[in-house]
DNA sequence: GCTCGTATGATTGTCAACAATCCGCGGCGT
DNA sequence: ACGCCGCGGATTGTTGACAATCATACGAGC
């Protein structure tokens, strides 16, 4: 008696607290607040058209993912990440996505191979194009698609705020953008670990890639302008 | 000029949004608001003594956390979790303290030792004492030690999230505790892990720790009664 | 007898105003 | 000239009330 009415998404749609939630990640992301930044309540619920109640509640949320510190009686702002944040958010991406990819391996890998490798072809597609944040969204989205295949909401979901955090440092950081040759070299042997289903493979990709890119990006954060090869590490320098 | 002010917080506590939350988290986890339970916002709101306005913030907080889901106009529930649910949180524990272990291993252990030898004290004291409840708050705080010692923010913030998730689990079935002999036996070989600096046996211990307890979860969840041995993992049977 | 439409009660979503607190600036005293 | 004190402006924290929405119960119609 059914007709194909299976994925129909009922009108309520969200509370308009994650609504704004979404929109204000979204700016934070693209680097519309730049770190540090203050946020003023009033501003931002006029120029979105809600009270101050629903942006408050949104806030909230935002300050339980760690993207904006509140300070009492002070306002919110924009959480600032130094090198150490920068070297966590890879070390907690590195443990998230090698569990993620443990679990893609061992079940069914031929849908995520699909998503994967449609991720990889749009980076391919912007690093020709010389599109860097182009370049970031598809590499945002295999990392966040490879964690969805894997299944776990939870996995997911930190996931999720994690690659929120590595766009705040990579806006940070965009007139410096990464050499996309290596960058799409690294995803396709990602995708490819994970189409051979070979698990040693995949896990020693994933952490190197993860390691290159922090490296990556504290190299050249010192003088963004001088372009020196390997400072070892500058202790804790901020962006 | 010092005197020993190092860690003196400042008045300004935190915001009550937050300290409301903390309320909720702790009455949720101890099983006060059973799962699926309906949380009432004027009600709660009037027993902790704050408005709504906080009160709704400290619930976006919370459902951030996934631990309350929201239903528009309907109002806010405890998330009930099933058996893959119970899994999800396993995996994911699995991958952080497996991340914050080797972390741990990898820089000074001396602190961290000292810290789990402390629980699994308190841990010993309780299963002598028959304290199933003392018995899992030390449970916890040897995890949450664990993960606190790798000195990851982000680590720990995932896993004082899981480990909330996890005494949820257990508060549903506390009536069924696990075998107090095991789990001592279990943590202790944990930290004599990190204490001997052996990487292996600690991945190892950690992940052999994690499948057992889903397992002990999972095989007496469909009828907490009759204790037979081992059921092949029902499929997803609800709590 | 069953189903549909309607009234009602309660709960959530939203808003605008009030109170408390903090930062910056000018004036005063030393 | 330097430091302390008080004031003004602005922002946040909180509150209570209003509007929108949904679940339930009851009665009419088929």
């Amino acid at each position: 008696m059914e007709l194909d009415l299976d994925d129909l998404e009922p009108v309520s749609r969200r509370s308009t607290a994650a609504i704004v939630a979404d929109r204000l990640r979204h700016a934070i992301m693209r680097g519309t607040f730049p770190p540090g930044a203050q946020l003023g309540e009033v501003e931002i619920a006029t120029r979105l058209g809600v009270s101050r109640g629903p942006l408050r509640e949104a806030m909230q949320r935002l300050v339980a993912e760690g993207l904006v510190r509140s300070e009492r009686h002070r306002g919110l702002f924009v959480r600032d990440l130094d090198a150490a944040d920068v070297r966590d958010v890879y070390t907690a991406r590195a443990a998230v996505e090698r569990a993620a990819g443990l679990l893609v391996v061992a079940g069914d890998r031929t849908e995520a191979v699909v998503v994967l490798t449609a991720a990889l072809a749009d980076m391919e597609a912007a690093a020709a194009a010389g599109d860097a944040v182009a370049l970031a969204d598809a590499d945002h989205r295999f990392h966040q698609q490879l964690v969805a295949a894997s299944g776990s909401p939870r996995l997911r979901r930190m996931a999720d705020t994690l690659l929120v955090e590595t766009r705040m440092c990579l806006a940070a950081l965009q007139d410096n953008p990464p050499p996309p040759a290596e960058l799409v070299a690294e995803h396709r042997a990602l995708r490819d670990a994970v189409r051979d289903g070979d698990e040693a493979r995949l896990v020693a990709t994933l952490e190197k890639h993860m390691t290159d890119t922090v490296a990556r990006i504290l190299d050249v954060t010192p003088s963004p302008r001088s372009s020196r090869p390997h400072p070892p590490a500058p202790p804790d320098q901020p962006l």
